[in-house]
RNA sequence: CGGGAAGUAGCUCAGCCAGGUUAGAGUGCACGGUUCGGGACCGUGAGGUCGCGAGUUCGAAUCUCGCCUUCCCGACCA
């Protein structure tokens, strides 16, 4: 009768179902729920303390490369918005309208914010006088709203979170090197803090931000198979400078319209660590971001006051050596055995394991587990402390090392649409393919396989003027193929 | 927004088809005790306007209609 009853305790295996994996492992391990307003999602401090750190490491990049954070308003009156024909043609089915304020109908509608480019260059459009006026280089976190179909925790909301740069500039090549140096910083972020495996590359025409002449991305691949674009970064041209008669006096004492970017990171980046890393346990999360990165569990025994005695003594040692170095934190709480904080612990992710018990102590040592494989080792008291970074930091290439092999393991080469056919056969896979470029194309490719589009065209690969897999002529690009969340 | 499924305790679910005492179980939670090296055990206890709103009926978790939310498959998208 009850034969789909399953375990409260377990949640369900990625094999069996990897979307309610992915919801349970989101809602037990505390980083996210719904709420009662439809497709928006509460971020709890787990989550949200995880998000910190990731924002903390994009931030730091960002000002390094002499951006600075201000904040623009959420609301945009209609007629600014409406400015750009692409722009507001592409997000017109998904902005949310305040249409009263108070008692009072408003005269004006407001749009809360989907982006903030209209606002940005209604504002810059007063502030841009001179070439010494340029390049701006501002930046800010904020959330927005876009009035989604269908809503996915942290993958697609309502409203999310993120940090949308803008910059202006005197020449396209200037603007150029800004769209690809950000890229770069999404990339270094998502490699070397979220140990993710991504491709960077530039989008199709039909794939692009409305707006724009060309827009980059990254594209990480999920442990399911499935493509996550997961940083943006586009290059406006003129096209909303001219629309908003941004202008400023050039070197020549000519009149000009500055060349623009926009680049954005959101909190879906944390739905991209989850499904590259997690595991039948739950989490498990980059050891640069995790929101506690060593987690200490006491053995206790109360037939054994001495050794109790040792270990707590032990456990303060940890935590002061650790203190300002690492996040680490003793798990005190009574009344729970200690297999079932290994299990708590193991469904947030928490990347190191110290064992302290009255058995390994007496010969001054500790068990330590790595969450990422499981391995363990037993290492003396008075070690550990000052070998958490380094230990962090091989799991840390462990975690980028396991990414990357999914992404081999899931990659393919093919010349033909046959091809291509053929390498979804057994599940999603990310196809790499000669390609022109040309929409006719796109289309047809896309109509080769379910659900698939062309991710990107990727900047680390050539097509060196092979074939293109759908009409035959010679291509420029390597264009990668997936299905995609 | 189209097609399908589901909403009963924090979680996983039974009960509904054939309306009828005080709506159940497991798990979780609180307290006490025994435990403590992989999700312990015993005892006590708290926790539910059965998603919301109408309707049918003497009587609705159960039948009807509407709405909301979530999940799955599409179309759209960071």
């Amino acid at each position: 009768m009850s034969t789909t009853t399953r375990d409260p305790k377990a949640i369900t295996p990625k094999s069996e179902d990897f979307d309610r994996w992915y919801v349970d492992v989101v809602r037990r391990a505390e980083l996210a729920d719904y709420t009662p307003v439809g497709g928006c999602m509460v971020v709890r401090p787990y989550g949200w303390g995880l998000w910190e750190n990731v924002r903390d490491a994009l931030d730091a990049m960002i000002k390094r490369t002499g951006h600075e954070n201000m904040q623009f308003p959420l609301f945009i009156p209609e007629s600014l918005l409406t400015k750009e024909a692409e722009h507001v043609e592409g997000f017109a089915p998904e902005v949310a309208w305040v249409t009263q304020g108070g008692q009072k109908k408003l005269e004006e509608r407001l749009a809360v914010r989907p982006t903030s480019e209209t606002i940005i260059c209604t504002l810059y459009a007063d502030w841009i006088h001179s070439w010494r006026d340029l390049p701006v280089l501002i930046n800010q976190w904020a959330n927005v709203v876009r009035w989604e179909k269908r809503t996915r925790l942290f993958l697609r909301t309502t409203e999310f979170f993120w940090q949308e740069g803008h910059t202006f500039h005197e020449t396209t090549d200037e603007a150029k090197f800004e769209v690809e140096q950000m890229l770069g910083c999404y990339r270094e972020l998502a490699e070397e803090w979220l140990a993710m495996a991504v491709i960077p590359g530039r989008k199709t025409e039909s794939e692009k931000f409305a707006g724009a002449d060309y827009t980059m991305s990254i594209e990480a691949i999920m442990s399911d198979g499935l493509a996550l674009q997961s940083g943006t970064s586009h290059h406006l041209g003129q096209n909303f400078t001219r629309a908003y008669n941004i202008t400023y006096t050039g070197r020549d004492n000519t009149v000009q319209h500055p060349f623009q970017t926009s680049w954005g990171l959101s909190t879906r980046i944390i739905g991209g660590v989850i499904m590259s890393h997690g595991d039948d346990r739950g989490l498990v999360l980059p050891p640069r971001v995790a929101p506690v990165q060593v987690v200490v569990v006491p053995i206790e025994r109360s037939n054994d006051p001495e050794g109790t005695e040792a270990v707590r003594a032990a456990c303060v040692r940890l935590e002061e050596e650790a203190a300002g170095r690492v996040r680490l934190r003793v798990d005190r709480r009574e009344g729970h055995r200690p297999g079932e904080k290994y299990a708590h612990w193991e469904l947030r992710g928490v990347p190191l394991r110290i064992v302290v018990g009255s058995r390994d102590l007496a010969e001054g040592s500790v068990s330590l587990v790595r969450r990422v494989d499981g391995a363990e080792m037993r290492l003396p008291l008075g070690e550990v402390g000052e070998r958490l970074p380094a230990l962090l930091d091989e799991a840390h290439v462990l975690l980028r090392e396991r990414a990357l092999k999914l992404l081999e393991d899931h990659s393919r080469e093919v010349a033909t649409l046959d091809e291509l056919r053929g390498a979804f056969a057994d599940g999603p896979v990310f196809a790499n393919a000669p390609f022109c470029d040309r929409p006719e194309c796109e289309v047809e490719v896309k109509a080769a396989v379910h659900a698939v589009t062309v991710r990107c065209l990727r900047t680390d690969r050539s097509g060196e003027g092979r074939p293109c897999l759908a009409c035959g002529t010679p291509a420029e690009h390597i264009a990668v193929i997936a299905r995609a969340y």
